[in-house]
DNA sequence: AAATGTTTCAACCGCGTGTAG
DNA sequence: TCTACACGCGGTTGAAACATT
């Protein structure tokens, strides 16, 4: 037994939008202002339509602010950079581009970008990747099985390579479209000696990985369950200020997490072993991209979900 | 000019999440 | 605590537009 139709799409009209819809739709909005409820919408504004689908229309292309085509070499290198980091979260990413909507980036990407972006050049930056399996959303789940280590991960070049510093007080700029514990990764790492007393950030949407919380966990000297919910940057910060410089995937791992972790956790940071610990992690937090520019590359199949092998 | 292949993008679909009752 | 409902999201589809043969 399925869920329930949010409505009766024998009696809707589905398809592309006639100009009168769209009028209805956007007078009923300006005269009303935000929209408390889409289910109700259609009958109060005299339209045949869905409440979801009169949602999307409104979101997507009648709100005065929308932006269609004309994407900046800038904005592309914003999505190749946010796609390296947190993979298709499309709301997010869209969320750092004014008057661009996730689905308009989505498809932007999905038609243009991505083979730009892999005509660009795919070299191989880590030794060692390992697919945390499910993030975000959809599915997330602690007790996924470890996989054996599938090949090195690709990864696209967007744009010049460059590190990423963001101040901590741009953690805390709003996104309101994730939840925390989004672009979440678990894992274990048993390596490393127990955290110490963490940061504290200002608020949770950007948080480090939490302390261990299980006595075994303290006892043998590692520490697990790490949760960090990676879904805000500020557009400034992302283009270097000047705009000319972006972070990739592994430098903004490396400029920003890197130092974090190497704080936290004190790992030598001229150490190599360092280095590979914190690619590992790297590519635990933001699985997404190299999992498709993998695929991409005609590399061998990820692997399905699943804690980072070398980290349980 | 016609046929065929490819690309684009608006719209749909179904599921996870948040929340009010 | 549970349930029902609406919202928001990411993946997918399909028709139209465009390019190529």
């Amino acid at each position: 037994m399925g869920r329930a139709p949010c409505c009766d799409k024998a009696s809707v009209k589905r398809g592309p939008w006639a100009p009168e819809e769209d009028e209805l739709l956007r007078s009923y909005v300006r005269s009303h202002g935000a929209v408390g409820n889409w289910i109700a919408l259609p009958h109060k504004a005299g339209l045949n339509r869905c409440g979801k689908s009169c949602r999307l229309r409104w979101l997507n292309y009648l709100r005065p602010d929308i932006k269609h085509g004309g994407y900046t070499e800038q904005e592309d290198m914003v999505i190749c950079s946010l796609y390296n980091s947190i993979g298709s979260r499309w709301s997010i990413i869209a969320s750092k581009l004014p008057g661009r909507t996730d689905n308009d980036v989505k498809n932007y990407w999905n038609t243009k970008l991505k083979k730009k972006a892999m005509g660009m050049g795919i070299h191989q930056q880590q030794q060692h990747y390992h697919h945390q399996g499910a993030v975000g959303r959809r599915g997330a789940s602690a007790s996924a099985i470890a996989t054996p280590p599938p090949p090195p991960a690709p990864q696209s070049q967007c744009a010049p390579s460059s590190m990423m510093h963001p101040s901590p007080a741009s953690a805390s700029s709003a996104v309101t479209t994730a939840s925390a514990g989004d672009v979440a990764c678990s894992f274990m790492y048993s390596d490393a000696p127990a955290p110490p007393a963490l940061p504290h950030y200002h608020n949770a949407e950007f948080s480090p990985p939490v302390q261990p919380t299980t006595q075994a966990a303290a006892a043998n000297g590692s520490w697990a369950s790490g949760m960090m919910a990676f879904d805000d940057m500020f557009l400034p910060e992302l283009i270097g200020g000047g705009g000319d410089q972006f972070p990739l995937q592994g430098d903004l791992f490396a400029g920003y997490l890197g130092p974090l972790l190497q704080d936290n956790y004190r790992l030598p940071s001229s150490s190599s072993s360092a280095q590979l610990q914190l690619q590992e992690l790297s590519a635990c937090y933001f699985p997404n991209a190299q999992a498709e520019m993998w695929a991409a590359a005609d590399h061998a199949k990820p692997p399905p979900a699943g804690l980072c092998p070398s980290l349980t």
